[in-house]
DNA sequence: TTGCTCCTCACGTCACGTGAGGTGGC
DNA sequence: TTGCTCCTCACGTCACGTGAGGTGGC
């Protein structure tokens, strides 16, 4: 019989952890003395211990583990235990890589820009948006605030006739980008307001669901709208250089928006739905 | 101004994990009614959440996370903890590629051989052991019982009269394996028992501390030695199966052994110094 | 006998999640 | 007014590590 020293020596486990695999029951002493309490395990215990070692090396918790060994389980739930940690160790794999590459880039970039940069691109979800929207086209950037002023006040108009406007934030000004961008042609676009409750369309006004984003690259523009570019610049090369790709239209959301008011003040979020390459 | 579930839906951030970040100062908000305590939130603060985000998504504790953006760190500092960060990221991208590699093959086994085999490899650390030795040949395993028989007798008679074995079970009993193994080749081993203090060698005994092994693949053999041929079997294929490679003499290890008693409850350890391939 | 080893609490870790129990706001 | 939202504890998670304070073994 060994003295906890001794075995923790052999086995190379330090002996904290020898007595909390001893507390929740999974590996115990051969023997405990009644009176000291002192440990004392055999060599014979090395065959249970090796085991509890393997499986842990594998990445299951102590509990599957213990369940692995305890509850003799059919070899079904066992296969099935480890495909279950296979998968979900191949996605480990992925994510930690995808982190890999975020530093990497971060890495290039603080080289490049300097410290930190003015925009942070997260990967976020999007909600559907029940909303009312019309259509619109303009025929270059230059005056797109104008057709989207136009828009909006149409849009706003027919939702106080005819139903209610919803007063979350990020619904109240969403502007839709249809077409990827051609040269020589004009810019389809389509201006959306949440609404509550249903509402009957008419003409030009859509009455749908905007549909939920699973994966969207967002950032956030703190300003005026003319240096918008910026920000869509930032989120290009962040998009390209972590392998994503741009898999719908776009949108830009006004977070705090008021014509006339101080530029300054304006918050858009840019919205770029995404998803891995490969 | 926004209250924490409105502030929550937009960034889809949980208004439990807001309460958290302020509790921890990572992330207050902009505004905390001094009566109620409710907290208000304005969107000018997505820039500093935005900025939490993407570098907690670079595996950054949230501690770090603070640290990089309140105490304005030098550039160097920056670049020093990303650069950490990356080396980390590429360990633990390695080691899960291990894992999985070692639950597919777990798999594997489990199909050819049924359910759990009964010798489990682990790798773990061997220490130095300082050891009076002798070295020994046998043409054949036949006859290696003898052989180790004999010299594990000198050498506890040389070591009663010059000094004084060791007490560690670990270190009663090590046989080296010195060759690969050869066909048409006598046998070269080194019998070896662990002292304490110094010893002086004399004309076959030497004294010397056997080097530690960082990684060794080890395995558990339960009784007779004739059935060791499974345990190395057994290791073998692990070794190969998970991308290691032999790298130095493989040891023996008596655990119990009593020389003519009950062959069912000797224990013996394989230990085979191992590296990763590639 | 003295120092060594072992023992049992109890608390900390990390980033929250999960109730419990209570109060303000509309 | 009623139900909704928000608040603050307090506890749990996972696999231990780190003391504190005390006792048996040789």
């Amino acid at each position: 019989m060994l003295r906890i020293s001794e075995f923790s020596r052999l086995t190379r486990i330090p002996a904290k952890t020898l007595r909390y695999y001893d507390d929740i029951g999974l590996f115990c002493p051969a023997q405990v003395d009644k009176f000291t309490g002192y440990r004392y395990y055999s060599v014979n215990q090395l065959a249970r211990l090796n085991r509890i070692l393997a499986l842990k090396e594998l990445g299951l918790s102590l509990e599957q583990v213990k369940d692995m060994l305890d509850n003799n389980l059919t070899p079904e739930q066992i296969r099935g235990m480890l495909m279950l940690k296979q998968a979900e160790l191949q996605q480990q794999i992925q994510q930690e890589q995808m982190r890999l590459l975020y530093v990497e880039n971060k890495l290039k970039q603080i080289e490049e820009e300097g410290l930190m940069s003015d925009y942070e691109v997260v990967i976020k979800s999007v909600a559907p948006v029940h909303a009312a929207t019309i259509r619109a086209t303009t025929p270059d950037m230059a005056h797109i605030g104008q057709t989207l002023d136009r828009a909006f006040d149409t849009l706003m108009t027919y939702i106080g006739e005819h139903g209610k406007q919803s007063d979350k934030p990020e619904e109240c000004g969403i502007t839709l980008y249809l077409d990827p961008e051609m040269p020589d042609k004009d810019i389809l676009l389509e201006a959306a307001l949440g609404i509550e409750g249903d509402m009957k369309a008419t003409g030009d006004i859509n009455v749908y669901t905007l549909p939920a984003i699973e994966m969207a690259a967002s950032v956030v523009h703190h300003g005026p709208f003319n240096t918008l570019d910026k920000a869509y610049h930032a989120l290009f090369k962040w998009i390209e250089a972590n392998d994503y790709e741009v898999c719908g239209p776009n949108r830009e959301i006004n977070l705090a928006y008021e014509r006339g008011g101080d530029q300054n003040k304006y918050v858009t979020e840019l919205q770029f739905p995404v998803k891995k390459k490969l």
